[in-house]
DNA sequence: GCGCTAAATGTTTACGTAAACATCGGTGTC
DNA sequence: GACACCGATGTTTACGTAAACATTTAGCGC
């Protein structure tokens, strides 16, 4: 039968090669790599006529093959304990967007959860796939845990966290953030701030709690227990409850918008009224939170500047390459204090 | 001076390579790639050796030399308009989830807006790196546009669309959702039920809308007239305080949670009561809307198994390669209605 | 023990690119 | 006018892997 020799059915036609383009430009393949990467060196008449071929044989260079050759991928590798927060997301957004401007894709790493097993896959997964630098947004106190490494020789940038001098740090300035938070509703004649803290194996929930202390205590108030959330709406409800419930709270630092949310909803349900009898300050500034009832005053973090250096950050390291290798910086993205209606002065004690 | 000749300051020890094991295993680089590929046609005792040499080596297969030799790249590139949204950063995740499990890495391409050249630039970029298939995440009636096309052979998955039968869609499936909110709304006994739409570009706001319609009409409702928003709480907002101020609106279904939101916003500031006064449906089930005030009854979308769905069609393709290629599906994740407590039986008309 | 088969392993080659080196005119210098 | 130089282009080679083919060895039937 004709139909079993011959062509396989309808096999993709190769894709043209930069001897194709060569060929059919009449000139030397190493002419037609001059003129995919931009070089200078290439008669501009030659340059035209190079280009024109490569539109009329559809040519796209071979990443694979370029990147075997160079050693560089223009790619960076993202590795991420979670999509699931606002922060992360808008973060991944920023650092995709900058990437793409830097000519750089941007690979996913996700991790399902903080096992080692699951962060040893990551980082394997990452040096086989090939990537030029990692930027890596979670909780860095994983990284000292000698079990596994990165790959060596891998520039790398951590987000959010306190990792020490061997790698560079971009983070928002929480505690800059956490002393506007707590100020602001001092300077609303509060005599008292309770704070709903982040997790603790959280650095940047760490790094707020302390420095609600740190303010509280710089203005001569004795900070009360901490109440420790794990950012959940549904934890933000149950502390709510317990300090609703007391009529000496009046001010209420939550260390993420979705606590002070579940907050909110606590003081609804137990008939309080925000911000009549009491003030309530998150943190994140939500999409969302200016659409909270009531509108949630907040600290504003730029994800996106987040992102942005980052990728600055980074790709100066996979420039500078194998050099310069112990330049790590830490830098700090500064934050905003939102208020909307959700704080007021403290009502006049009868 | 010493330092200007000799080695560069720290040269990365190079990477070792198939032969490098082999040398120290003793045996052929080709039976090294064997090992590394894990075919069956190698001794035990081989096995071990080269295991052992990758081991002391620290062996990492090199990506791009695979890629370049097999043509595949284990990667899937995703293209998406935006990642601030709830239903995008949840689909990416499971993606990229999903993908780790069959051992694939997610390649992620953002398009900023949604001009013809960044969405051009998006494929170009994306066929340059090496994928092996693409998931796309957008409003597909730009892919029916004919300004630019994706590179021919390579597999597609289209999400959240109607595109047509040249692709594999997976969806939510937006009209069943409609229906369940609608139906649970005049099931309470409303006698009418509002809709705050998405945007018309969208094709699932447009899905919502027109089974919204259909279910009233099917109730003997005439339809009032749409109300439409772009997804933003602000434009819910607007809508809200237009229909709060009305007395004969006893319930609204908005397209998104959102929407629902600032609706709800602008019903407090007008004093309404929810559910009291008015009944307020929202879709999505971020998670916050159980925090809402008051926490919000909704349709909660499955964005995990539309993510999940995505990536097994399109490794389907990918497997099937060049054979098969016009078996396009589309897949239908269902919806579920949850009830809180944003939704009542209208008040008896005094 | 001969020839056969199959399993284990080795050898050769090509994938597409870009660096390194080679060549070839033309130009300016003395 | 001989020579050095420079810019444009061509030629050769190596990157690390895996497919295709080649070789060796052991086991087995008769």
């Amino acid at each position: 039968m004709a139909t079993t020799e011959g062509t396989p059915v309808a096999r993709k036609a190769a894709r043209p090669s930069m001897g194709d383009v060569a060929r059919h430009a009449g000139v030397s393949s190493q002419t037609v790599s001059r003129v995919s990467n931009g070089h200078s060196n290439v008669d501009a008449a030659t340059r035209a006529r190079v280009i024109d071929s490569m539109r009329a044989l559809g040519y796209r260079p071979n990443s694979a093959a370029r990147a075997l050759r160079s050693g560089r991928f223009r790619t960076i590798g993202v590795i991420m304990f979670t999509l699931r927060t606002f922060g992360n997301m808008r973060t991944l957004d920023a650092i995709a967007t900058e990437a793409a401007h830097a000519n750089y894709s941007v690979m996913l790493i996700p991790v399902v959860d903080a096992t080692l097993e699951q962060v040893s896959g990551a980082f394997s997964r990452l040096s086989e796939q090939g990537v030029d630098g990692v930027i890596i947004v979670f909780e860095a106190h994983l990284l000292d845990n000698a079990e596994f490494t990165l790959p060596p020789g891998l520039p790398v940038v951590v987000i959010d966290s306190n990792a020490g001098d061997e790698y560079t740090v971009v983070d928002t300035d929480q505690a800059e953030g956490a002393r506007q938070a707590t100020e602001h509703l001092l300077g609303l004649g509060h005599r008292q701030v309770w704070h709903i803290a982040g997790p603790e194996s959280s650095f940047s929930a760490v790094h707020r709690t302390e420095s609600w202390r740190r303010t509280l205590k710089d203005a001569g108030i004795e900070p009360p227990p901490v109440r420790y959330g794990d950012w959940s709406t549904e934890s933000g409800h149950r502390h709510g409850l317990a300090l609703g419930g007391r009529d000496d709270v009046t001010a209420i630092f939550a260390a993420n918008d979705q606590m002070a949310l579940g907050a909110m909803r606590a003081l609804h349900e137990l008939g309080r009224d925000v911000p009549g009898d009491i003030s309530v300050v998150g943190f994140d500034d939500l999409e969302e939170a200016h659409s909270f009832w009531p509108p949630l005053t907040t600290i504003r973090q730029d994800f996106g500047e987040v992102g942005r250096q980052a990728i600055q950050q980074l790709l100066r390291k996979v420039d500078d390459y194998g050099f310069d290798d112990e330049d790590n910086r830490r830098v700090t993205v500064p934050t905003r204090l939102i208020v909307r209606e959700s704080t007021a002065s403290p009502r006049v004690r009868s």
